[in-house]
DNA sequence: CTTGTCTATGAAACGAGTTGCATAGAAGGA
DNA sequence: TCCTTCTATGCAACTCGTTTCATAGACAAG
């Protein structure tokens, strides 16, 4: 049910349509959550006629129209419910450990072109992550050049941290996937 | 598709029942991959009818009969062309994420208690694996101490790797609670 | 003028995952 | 004796997620 969560949070953080969703879920909010525009309309639609959400029709000159969807009463108060439950502490889904594991009744040098691969894809989303970094939290928070005297904005702050906690996830796994690749060259030197 | 290919790798590594899975996907395998009883019952029925295992209906005594399962050849020659087969590097799906940033638009504070919940529960995984790897791997892999003379075995070497990466998951996410933390309290100091 | 890309929405089908329920013998404790 | 826990397997219903296909106007490149 949390991809309901996070487009009520997405909404809440700036109305839009479904598309404009969908792109965001290939964005900020898609570093924690992904989902497809096909899940995103269908759900929306749900949502929609659950009275969580209020739409609004939005012609617009040199493209198609759209439906800019934002949060009513009853959807924010089903946000403010599920943040006062507890949730389960996530359970982890990881195909690369599961290939790992297999190689070993295969060849395991022949992991090795794959993990390479997957260290140049978290490589990249590690650079992606900085320089989002860079942009939207080291300008107005900088000490000395704040343009916005007093506390920060806590919507900003709790987005730093989401961030920060993706750039952990990124720098730990690269430096475990260079463990893996040692780990399958000395396999194979020794083979 | 993944969970057949798991099950494969579990299942070369040792025959078993699917009750017997299912309690190996609450431990070794589902640090890296989850997996009710249901599902599993559900693809070994289906895996059995493609002929990719062989079942033995094994009588014990005081408890109930089970069927035990092993890989057949084409479930080994199926495993080997997905480990050939490239993958996408893993979508995260990461619930207390999204709540943080929902935590803007309701109160701050409130999370604080969920977080600590989360923080002790990856606690204890730590130390779980901890425990898990001083027994596994520790032992006779210490230099000096080897039983085994020569190279060690490759699946003790792939299954350590995997467990070192399920640890450092667990280190880097503590950290990142510690963070996350601090930034609630800061944020409710400031209120 | 055709092909491709971008915006924008959606249907249909299928596969994966969750939840609740049901059965049943054996062992152990209150 | 009853209650719970453990072993062991399974059905049914439902929701969630993925893939493929379809539509359609605007715009740019070749």
């Amino acid at each position: 049910m949390a991809l309901e969560h996070a487009i009520l949070v997405s909404l809440l953080e700036k109305p839009g349509s479904g598309y404009e969703l969908a792109r965001r879920f290939e964005r900020s909010i898609g570093y924690f959550w992904t989902a497809t525009h096909q899940q995103i309309y269908r759900v929306l639609k749900r949502m929609e006629a659950d009275g969580r959400l209020d739409v609004r029709e939005v012609p617009q000159q040199g493209r198609p129209d759209k439906k800019e969807y934002s949060v009513a009463a009853p959807g924010r108060a089903a946000l403010s419910q599920w943040l006062h439950e507890p949730i389960e502490p996530e359970s982890v889904r990881h195909d690369l450990a599961v290939k790992i594991r297999g190689a070993a009744f295969d060849d395991p040098a022949a992991l090795i072109r794959e993990v390479e691969r997957h260290h140049r894809a978290h490589s990249d989303r590690l650079a992606h992550y900085l320089a989002g970094e860079l942009r939207d939290f080291t300008g107005p928070e900088a000490p000395g050049t704040s343009g916005t005297p007093g506390p920060p904005d806590a919507g900003q702050e709790l987005q730093h941290v989401v961030l920060r906690g993706g750039i952990a996830y990124e720098r730990m796994t690269l430096a475990w996937l260079d463990d893996v690749l040692a780990t399958l060259h000395r396999l194979g030197a020794g083979h």
